[in-house]
DNA sequence: ACTTGACTTGACCGATCGGTCAAATATAAT
DNA sequence: ATTATATTTGACCGATCGGTCAAGTCAAGT
């Protein structure tokens, strides 16, 4: 009888799921284990401890926000800057579409826990603040070819792109606390006019 | 024998500074009272549970910001979009203060309750609101400022002074992100910056 | 002197916390 | 068939969780 689902990845997609939409304080191993179907000894079998677990779902989301949003959002099929508008709403649909789904917007992964962990966990915080400046690489690059192509000019691209994710996040936990998507809609698209110069 | 200090009064300081630089789950009730040299009883003659001496602690925070953060960065003595400056630049001082006394960035208070509790706790969710809500018509009365008196023109008040809220916590997030003051330095000054066109 | 009500104390509650462990079972290699 | 390893099971650990409660202390009002 193999199993239908691998278990540990059904521990890695509970995980997920639940301390998105909760907290990871109130989100208890039994809790994910039920989720999973799986029993407790199971899960420190996979897993050492919660931390080493939280490490990789970080991972995990980040491999999928990777592949599928952010390749999605910034693919060269349209100008730089408009790539950051689709970004955007990209995202912005996404909080709808669990908003529909959940009745509650849950804002990002990594903002949450960065917020919730960041001065509590070391290894966490060093985590996101890893992933946070993979996403502002992404940005940061757009920015460069904007500028290559003229879309954009004279700026500090480190500073700016840090500004945009800074925006972004903001955005999405204003619009966790209004438990409203609404002003995903209306404040994204101001993200792509940010300018830092350079000193 | 008269108390030093109020009881309440104590409860409330202990569960600002312990919630403040961990989190609402992290720091216990017994904590708590531990730490205001309080036995569990008498925390639970002032406030009915937890979540309402969150919800006073709340309040409290936000008079403190108000009557002394808020009155001074906003004051009248300088040109209404310089008093922005002003605002980001006591934030940072304040963090730097801390991050010099206890080695951690903790960022928004406000901010990281939203981000922690908006989807497990709906009256804490609508207090933060509500005070989000205050915060940004501090900044709105900025920018109606700045443009009677032609230092800003031509912009969505209510979208722009959202906008430039939703960048300061998302500025505050990443320097809590990181551990290091400095982004505030060098992000602050771009949110004055920002502008939204109205429809 | 007596009562009232605010406040404090410390013991206590069931539930849950993250984590452990020995034993059972399943799987794969030889 | 036997061995070795991977996985699962369920009982269990001490600690802590938010919260309750009866009893006591204390100051003020009458």
């Amino acid at each position: 009888m193999e199993p239908v689902v691998d278990t540990q990845q059904r521990i890695l997609d509970s995980a997920r799921e639940l301390i998105y939409s909760r907290s990871y304080a109130d989100v208890g191993v039994a809790a994910i284990c039920d989720h999973a179907g799986v029993k407790k000894g199971s899960f420190y079998h996979f897993f050492p401890s919660k931390r080493d677990l939280t490490l990789a779902v970080l991972d995990s989301h980040y491999l999928e926000i990777k592949d599928h949003l952010l390749k999605q959002a910034f693919a060269n099929d349209i100008p730089p800057m408009a790539r950051l508008a689709r970004f955007g709403q990209l995202s912005y649909e996404f909080q709808k579409q669990v908003l529909n789904d959940t009745g509650r917007v849950i804002g990002c992964f990594f903002g949450n826990l960065a917020s919730e962990l960041s001065t509590q966990d070391e290894p966490i915080r060093l985590r996101i603040e890893q992933i946070f400046s993979n996403l502002q690489s992404g940005i940061r690059q757009v920015l460069r070819e904007a500028i290559a192509i003229g879309e954009v000019q004279d700026i500090d691209v480190e500073a700016t792109s840090q500004a945009m994710l800074a925006y972004f996040e903001g955005v999405m936990l204003l619009a966790k606390s209004q438990n409203n998507v609404e002003i995903m809609g209306q404040l994204f698209p101001a993200m792509a006019q940010i300018r830092i110069s350079p000193r």
